[in-house]
DNA sequence: ACTTATGATAAGTTTTTCTTACCATCAAAC
DNA sequence: GTTTGATGGTAAGAAAAACTTATCATAAGT
């Protein structure tokens, strides 16, 4: 037989030991002073030893002096654990791992992550980028709370939250023919040299498909692809949001017709709850990107 | 403000993990499920936050996932602490020491000692010998728990439980004249070479006081009379307790007239409780000594 | 479709905890 | 020496908390 130790009664002994009595004790407690040593005398029953002496003093005994130490430890620790779990849940500590695609974390992520941390200090962010499928196996595997992506076709395992769409459109050197203009039809680019890239298959199911059969070129890696375009090889297309706009002689023209775009938003498991850590991140990139509309400049 | 965690929403949390679902932990509770539930719920709205997912299946959130262990763990220290507590209070474990004069640290306490450790054997026992007026000093101050000694007078700070009489005689080596008596008047002791000791002033007060200033020699250190008797360099009174039986060649005769006794007996501070260890070793001595009547053979 | 699980909810009961009112004891103050 | 103002303990009833019974809605298994 385990004898169940309250907390309340614990604190009460402390108290007692900490004010010099009874009276003074239930004064700062907020509770009256019978109140006290019942509780104590139903404690001192459970562990079947007095705390305190039978006198008109209120001293510990022996073995009162014994457990002292321990109530303290042990409501130490209780109080230590409830205000860690509380600022959990109130946000104010906690730790959170998204995925997102690069375009994303280089775009978007920088203002969003530093506006984040100083509204939720206590919170550690750590942001994994990978292409669309990177993210959806991390959060479906649990490896990351969240992503931040675009999903192609509906997913059993997965819960999609639209954020925004991103318009494709075609990215050359500014001395090529088409540089200048504003807007073009997927006609326009018949004969030219097009660079397949990771985004090229948003093309599927448009009236653009066709053009995914003139790709001489297909290269994944955008720091490889960017400088095949530098050195004037071809074209290719690529969402506005992944177009790197820290290379001076790129040119981004919007693809008119057909226009096709992906819809970037928040992945996150299906019929699993966030933690509180990750619901704040979620609640807040919501806020974000939903009040400013396109996130874009 | 801090939430209270009581201990046993803690435990029902656990349950239901561990048993897989809220009725069969209610089964293995011996509470209704209903219990469980608005206890939970109520534990949910303290923390701020879900434990268990909304849906059907008693499935725990991020939250409750990382809260688990954390309860596991408050739990476990509170068992801990709660199974100590009771096991001192039952005195199945424990600390005591005792301070004794010599005589009763070797005629004594090695019979009690051995019956005691085996009636309880997680209690751990620390011995100290010393003359009487160590024992005294060593229980006002607390560094032990008892004494077993004779007290002189009544002691304001101390509370004394007489367990014996130990009656003076007189000692002698096997081929002293005296040697052959059973019995002796302290007259007759006159003339004789009588070495003092610490048990000597046992003789004040009484009709053999004069006695007290014979005393060509006084020797505190037992091994030192002793050796001093043997040599038959005079005769020493002593209480029968104290009278060392391995010295084959030293005989000890009552002292019929005046019949002078030491009164052995328990110490402990007056208004102060004992451990549960020394209210056993107390009760254990009243008990074995009690019964017994005189203690020697 | 029917049965049998699951957990949630509402109302009422039991248990626990607390307060009010009073008592006994002790110590300092008048 | 009595009085006063502390101390803590006790008893009865009120308030709060915890639990049970009864019932419901929903999902999964047959």
């Amino acid at each position: 037989m385990i004898a169940e130790l309250k907390i309340t009664p614990l604190r009460y002994v402390l108290a007692v030991v900490d004010h010099g009595g009874f009276h003074a004790a239930s004064r700062y407690l907020h509770r009256t002073q019978p109140a006290l040593s019942m509780a104590i005398r139903e404690l001192e029953g459970r562990l079947g030893e007095a705390l305190f002496e039978k006198g008109t003093k209120a001293t510990l005994t022996p073995y009162g002096s014994y457990c002292l130490p321990r109530f303290r430890e042990l409501i130490n620790q209780h109080d230590r654990l409830s205000r860690e779990l509380q600022a959990r849940a109130a946000r104010e500590a906690g730790q959170l791992d998204m995925a997102v695609v690069p375009s994303v974390a280089s775009r978007l992520m920088p203002k969003l992550l530093s506006e984040f941390v100083s509204r939720y200090p206590g919170i550690k962010v750590g942001l994994h980028d990978g292409n669309a499928d990177f993210v959806r196996e991390q959060v479906i595997s649990g490896q990351v709370d969240i992503g931040l992506s675009s999903l192609w076709g509906s997913d059993e395992e997965l819960q999609f939250q639209p954020l925004f769409h991103d318009e494709v459109g075609v990215v050359c050197r500014d001395d090529h023919p088409l540089a200048g203009r504003t807007s073009l039809m997927w006609q326009e680019l018949q004969g030219e040299s097009l660079i397949g890239n990771g985004t090229s298959r948003l093309l599927q199911g448009t009236a653009a498909e066709s053009l995914l059969e003139m790709h001489d070129l297909y290269i994944s890696n955008m720091i490889s692809l960017t400088a095949t375009l530098v050195a004037g090889m071809g074209v290719t297309t690529l969402p506005r949001l992944a177009f790197p706009q820290e290379y001076e002689r790129l040119r981004f023209i919007e693809l008119a017709d057909p226009s096709v775009s992906r819809e970037v938003g928040l992945i996150r498991r299906k019929g699993y709850s966030l933690s509180p850590a990750a619901q704040a991140m979620t609640d807040f990139i919501i806020e974000s990107l939903g009040a400013s509309g396109i996130p874009l400049q």
